[in-house]
DNA sequence: AATATTGTCAACCGCCACCCC
DNA sequence: CGGGGTGGCGGTTGACAATAT
């Protein structure tokens, strides 16, 4: 016997997410905050497993996420952080808000990778390569000790990341506002920033406007910048499920065997 | 224009640490 | 204390896009 899967694999959905997948865990989270990812996808009306709720949520949908490229500036504090930390990327990563581990680890693997082999360094060691050869391939162990000397996040941006489930939801609302406000200036600004945003959203249009007739009126042009403020409007207005309606812990397993 | 190669990044997998009973 | 459940993390994969041939 094998190690229990996290979740019943049976019947869920893997892959990429569309766009109603992304807009039921939204507004179920924006509207009733996360107590059990187990439960989110359920009461979300969503096939898919906690995990990969998790993972959409952390890695694309919050809204306080930051897009686009990562500055030479940034670019070199990884640099500086990895060769104290190693392949810590959610400590990593907590030095830089609004980035993700996820984004983290591939910008090292795509990009800072190569520029340090470029620069005749090892990605692993940070040390030169030549100098490394005459080591004969010794690699020092990491010094345990010398992570607590790595500065912590300042005390205003932890502030920032700790507050209570109520503010931040309110505030991820606001957020998600501007993000969207930010969207439908982008897309009339040619901004490539977000038009790579959009890339992954544009689908969404068409779905957007059969979910809400009511978002339909207008021309294709106008129909994009639309639908975002759709979007927010549904967010506010739904009546999503939540965690109040589950009574029980069998609530779960009747719905799971009804499904 | 067609095909091959390379780059990017979202998503998955499996392991581990932590918590609760 | 041990076992099960859950969340979090890091490694890896695979689809798609961009670029080269």
């Amino acid at each position: 016997m094998g190690r229990k899967p996290c979740c019943e694999k049976i019947g869920l959905k893997r892959g990429p997410w569309t766009i109603e997948e992304d807009h039921k865990l939204m507004n179920f989270i924006l509207n009733n905050g996360i107590r059990c990812w187990r439960l989110v996808p359920k009461l979300a009306g969503l096939l898919r497993c906690g995990k990969s709720c998790r993972l959409r949520w952390i890695n694309y949908l919050r809204p306080d996420l930051k897009r686009g490229a990562l500055s030479e500036m940034e670019e070199d504090q990884i640099i500086q952080l990895h060769s104290r930390l190693g392949n810590r990327w959610s400590k990593i990563a907590a030095h830089f808000p609004g980035r993700t581990d996820n984004e983290i680890k591939n910008y090292w693997n795509t990009r800072i990778k190569k520029r340090l082999k470029l620069q005749g360094l090892d990605p692993v060691t940070h040390k030169p390569i030549e100098q490394e050869k005459d080591e004969g391939l010794k690699i020092e162990p990491l010094d345990t000790r010398r992570f607590q000397e790595i500065p912590a996040v300042p005390q205003k941006e932890l502030q920032e990341n700790c507050r209570s489930d109520s503010d931040e939801t309110v505030d991820l609302l606001h957020d998600y506002e501007m993000l969207w406000e930010e969207l439908d200036m982008g897309l009339s600004s040619d901004n490539p920033e977000i038009c790579s945003l959009t890339k992954y959203y544009s689908p969404s249009i068409s779905l957007e406007v059969s979910f809400n007739p009511s978002c339909s009126t207008g021309e294709s042009s106008s129909l994009q910048e639309d639908s975002g403020q759709c979007w927010i409007n549904n967010v506010e207005n739904s009546v999503p499920p939540s965690w109040d309606g589950l009574h029980d812990v069998e609530d779960i397993f009747h719905f799971e065997n009804h499904q």
